[in-house]
DNA sequence: AGCACGCCGACT
DNA sequence: GTCGGCGTGCTC
């Protein structure tokens, strides 16, 4: 009988591994690092990943404890994950185990094995029965130069090789990405592809495109909507090797693919790629680590990508290729107009122009789109004889008006109470909705326009499972003639009756304190913009975009107007560098949440003083934007360095003496933060 | 994080 | 007299 000792992470905050005894009499079984084992921890039994096998350990004999179980039915992890675990955890100051067991399906880390042995039998089965895979590209189109350029980089690479696909929709990125999967998995059988999308269920025009074009090679698709038997599945297929395609959200990027060879993200600006609970990670960012640790391809694309993307484009640290025209024949790029809604009469919200342009649309029996980012029926309700408002009990924030629901909900609790019939305070009994959110919007369209079918998509409308994708379809099959909707609507979907889009109300976004949210605007007009006019109408006239503002001299539209994003993203960059913001710095945040604000704050206050900052600023602990959510205070700290390597050095530090601190305020740190 | 143990308030 | 609140302590 032979005794070894295996190391393992496991899913707990703690920042150290836990040893155990293997004391198998069975050679043909032997632990190995990159293996799964089933571990006793507390009164608790867990999966850990064994990240060490040794013929001795430190600890006492008297606590070790043995191994339950190996989970030897699977090969282990291969070590290029466990590099990818270890990157994001040493990154993102985590510890590995709380980093790689959350990536690995529910299923998998469950006591008895009996899910994987199953989902494993399934995978045999299916394996069995397909035929050799073969690549067709049989009906691909043909490309134009820019296209073809960016699949023979993409195909032709040897080596890591960042590429920034740079193109508006309708430029026919998806073709490079079907192209260049095609020939990778041309020249190698065994290849893995990565697609990233930012919402697979926004999008499922990409899913049947790969499908379509790809019959005979097995795709799987791993996004957090999956059923937990199926994720397994899925998971599975792609660490075998089985998956070829493997399709999926940000969660995807941690998944284990032995065969990976080139990856793309899509959308590679969308916020969405963003974790943002738990291991806060960038998808793109991983995306773009895993592709330089492997040495392969990595497409990066978007109509309006990522400052940081931009600018590593722009110092040649990423290849750009510009898709500048759009691939569809004869296809314009909409016309953008601006309404100055601070001269012109609104009428419910909208202008004269705005509303004559839905007239014409419905004349021509074409379809209109309205995007406004509120949901709801209107964001305040107040009394204009008091000045009451409808502040939430628990929030620093209004309850939104629901008017169909009849209810005041809470869009950062999810409190909801019946409207008030008096004002509470002086008992008033004309409470007025101040502002409108889409609710609003679709009930004064229906008055002004009673015959057009009119469809509103946004949180509340899709609450039930497949209806998003239900409205949309309605949408496709032209039985809806104005669609009203959030941010919900800017994103996958091309609708070719579609000849006008109108914003009602961007400005919020022009001068927020986010300095990140006139970029996420521009991307977001860009892209509700290319909503329209994907192709030419029959009578040849233009689609148009129309855009309310009170300014309308913003230089943000003008960039718009042109359609250039060169123009736009170099001004902004230029701003960023002179006030030292990212990308010309590396930021990390940590935020204190606490039952009264002061308490956040001094903990924060004692955090600033703990380590020495070297070439790193520490700023002033602020309260958070939204201060109190569901009666918990937030406050913030920001740490900045012109030096990644610096703050990662001091983030190290840093940790280690937070971690000693003894406290009653929850923290937590997180790394290259999204929003501020 | 879980899951225990441990000591003070409103209920069968 | 018990059920249960969450404070604090530990997990190879």
């Amino acid at each position: 009988m032979r005794c070894l000792f295996v190391q393992t992470a496991v899913d707990t905050p703690l920042d150290n591994y836990f040893d155990y005894r293997w004391t198998g009499d069975d050679d043909a079984v032997l632990p190995a690092v990159g293996q799964l084992a089933l571990v006793p921890l507390g009164k608790r039994e867990v999966i850990g990943l064994i990240v060490a096998v040794s013929e001795q350990t430190e600890v006492p004999p008297e606590r070790l404890r043995d191994v339950i179980a190996l989970r030897a039915q699977i090969p282990p992890l291969p070590e290029t994950w466990m590099a990818l675990c270890r990157f994001a955890a040493t990154y993102y100051q985590r510890p590995l185990g709380e980093v790689a067991l959350p990536c690995l399906p529910k299923k998998l880390r469950e006591q008895k094995p009996l899910a994987l042995e199953r989902a494993l039998k399934k995978l045999a089965q299916a394996s069995s029965a397909s035929a050799e895979p073969s690549v067709a590209t049989s009906e691909a189109p043909m490309l134009n130069p820019a296209q073809q350029q960016a699949v023979d980089a993409l195909a032709d690479a040897n080596g890591f090789t960042p590429i920034l696909l740079h193109g508006i929709t309708g430029s026919g990125k998806t073709e490079v990405y079907l192209q260049a999967a095609a020939r990778r998995l041309a020249q190698s059988p065994e290849a893995q592809i990565l697609i990233l999308v930012p919402e697979i269920n926004l999008t499922p025009q990409l899913e049947a495109g790969i499908r379509a074009r790809f019959p005979a090679v097995p795709v799987a698709t791993l996004h957090s909507q999956l059923a937990e038997t199926e994720r397994l599945r899925h998971w599975l297929a792609a660490h075998l090797g089985q998956a070829k395609i493997v399709l999926g959200t940000r969660l995807a990027v941690l998944a284990s693919l032995p065969k990976l060879a080139l990856i793309v993200v899509d959308e590679e600006h969308d916020p969405s790629y963003k974790q943002q609970e738990g291991l806060r990670y960038s998808a793109r960012d991983l995306a773009v680590w895993r592709a330089n640790q492997l040495g392969i391809p990595v497409v990066l694309g978007s109509a309006t990508p990522s400052l940081e993307s931009w600018q590593h484009a722009q110092t040649g640290r990423y290849r750009k290729i510009e898709l500048s025209e759009r691939a569809v024949q004869d296809a314009a790029l909409p016309a953008i107009r601006l309404l100055d809604s601070g001269r012109n009469q609104l009428t419910d919200g909208m202008t004269a122009a705005l509303m004559a342009a839905i007239k014409a649309r419905l004349e021509r029996g074409e379809q209109s789109l309205l995007f406004l980012n509120r949901r709801g029926y209107a964001p305040v309700l107040s009394c204009d004889a008091c000045g009451w408002v409808s502040n939430c009990p628990r929030c620093t924030a209004f309850m939104v008006l629901h008017l169909s629901e009849r209810k005041l909900r809470c869009h950062h609790c999810s409190l909801e109470m019946r409207i008030p019939r008096t004002c509470p305070t002086c008992g008033n009994v004309d409470l007025q909705p101040l502002g409108r959110g889409t609710q609003r919007v679709e009930e004064s369209l229906q008055s002004h326009f009673p015959q057009a079918r009119i469809l509103r998509i946004d949180a509340d409308s899709t609450r039930r499972k497949g209806s998003a994708q239900a409205a949309f379809e309605a949408v496709h099959d032209g039985e809806v003639d104005i669609l009203i909707g959030t941010q919900m609507v800017a994103k996958g979907h091309d609708f070719q009756n579609l000849t006008l889009v109108g914003v009602l109300n961007p400005d919020t976004a022009l001068f927020s304190h986010d300095y990140r949210a006139s970029e996420r605007l521009f991307a977001q007009l860009m892209q509700v913009a290319g909503r329209a006019g994907r192709s030419a109408q029959k009578d040849g006239s233009q689609s148009e975009v129309l855009i309310q503002t009170r300014y309308p001299q913003h230089p943000l539209f003008a960039a718009l107007k042109a359609h250039d994003y060169g123009v736009f993203a170099a001004a902004v960059l230029e701003e960023r560098e002179q006030a030292g913001l990212p990308p010309f710095c590396h930021q990390a945040l940590l935020r204190a949440e606490a039952k009264e604000l002061q308490d956040a704050l001094a903990f924060l206050q004692q955090a600033a003083q703990l380590v020495a900052p070297e070439s790193v600023t520490i700023n002033d602990p602020i309260p958070m934007a939204l201060t109190r959510v569901a009666n918990v205070c937030r406050a913030q700290l920001l740490v900045e360095s012109a030096s990644r390597p610096a703050l990662q050095a001091f983030l190290r530090e840093w940790m280690a003496a937070l971690r000693a601190m003894k406290t009653r305020v929850r923290w937590t740190l997180e790394v290259d933060p999204a929003d501020i």
